[in-house]
DNA sequence: ATAAACTCTGTAGTCGGCTACAGAGTCAAG
DNA sequence: CTTGACTCTGTAGCCGACTACAGAGTTTAT
């Protein structure tokens, strides 16, 4: 039989054996044909359409925008222009949700110092955590978007 | 009736309805108190309560660590080291998840730059976006854990 | 007294991205 | 020619954190 077997390439493309029948219902892969028993067979280039799909994935896209990306790819259209709309907002994504880890970090540090303080003098001051009073005293204006 | 019932607890802590009734299931409420008829009454201090797990959830806090932190408040034990190891454990995670999103940002970045670039020369090459074969032909090294 | 507005419960649905399972059909080896 | 390994389909479950809904009972306003 020519093309691989869904088992097949699940093995690889290292992905597992559902979610390539997934990916496909999802239009990441392009219907597969069929045997006369009605089994897939899969051509040597569904390797490389995993391997992109998993890159993507890795690059921070959702499935939903790696579709996008393939129906450019699909169609080489000139698609650069819309290509890079989309690097674009994935940047800026990524960019808000560094801004909001910073924060949060910083948030985390105070709150550390504040502990490590009072585990140091927990002989004056032996009543409770001051951190968990920070937390119900914080300003409610942080991260979470 | 003293006490708040729920819509009015939903109003004053800022959150949906049926959250109370979820957050009450999971723990992080104590079983309300029931009127006669069984409708719940809350105080006051539940809307205090309901803060601290927002600004946890900003914190970047589970629902599950949040019980705990909650557990901790509760029975206001000498908590310190314990809350010291989650938010030790959090910052950890929050690092972890930056330096994530600073590799990705380079990539993203490298990605935005090639295609900028295409888009310049576009008449002397005009054949498809360079982006999309760069994603195909990344190095499989990145990200997402 | 009645209608609107509220609350109760249990349960199901949502999101994204899979993963698993049951039951039926198919293929390859001995 | 049977056994075991594979594949097919549809459907359900999982994670976390909600959110929504139906149907029954309760409270409030007129």
């Amino acid at each position: 039989m020519d093309g691989l077997t869904r088992s097949q390439l699940a093995q690889r493309a290292q992905v597992n054996l559902e979610t390539i029948r997934f990916y496909e219902e999802e239009g990441l892969l392009p219907p597969a044909p069929r045997t006369a028993s009605g089994y897939r067979k899969f051509s040597e280039t569904t390797v490389e359409r995993l391997a992109f799909v998993k890159r993507a994935k890795a690059l921070g896209f959702s499935l939903e925008e790696i579709r996008e990306l393939l129906v450019f790819q699909d169609e080489h259209v000139d698609a650069c222009a819309e290509v890079r709309d989309l690097l674009r907002n994935k940047l800026a994504a990524v960019r808000d949700k560094q801004a909001d880890l910073e924060k949060l970090e910083a948030h985390l540090n105070k709150a550390l110092r504040k502990c490590n303080q009072a585990l140091k003098q927990q002989s004056q001051h032996p009543e409770g955590c001051p951190v968990l009073k920070q937390i119900a005293d914080l300003n409610p204006q942080n991260g979470k978007r």
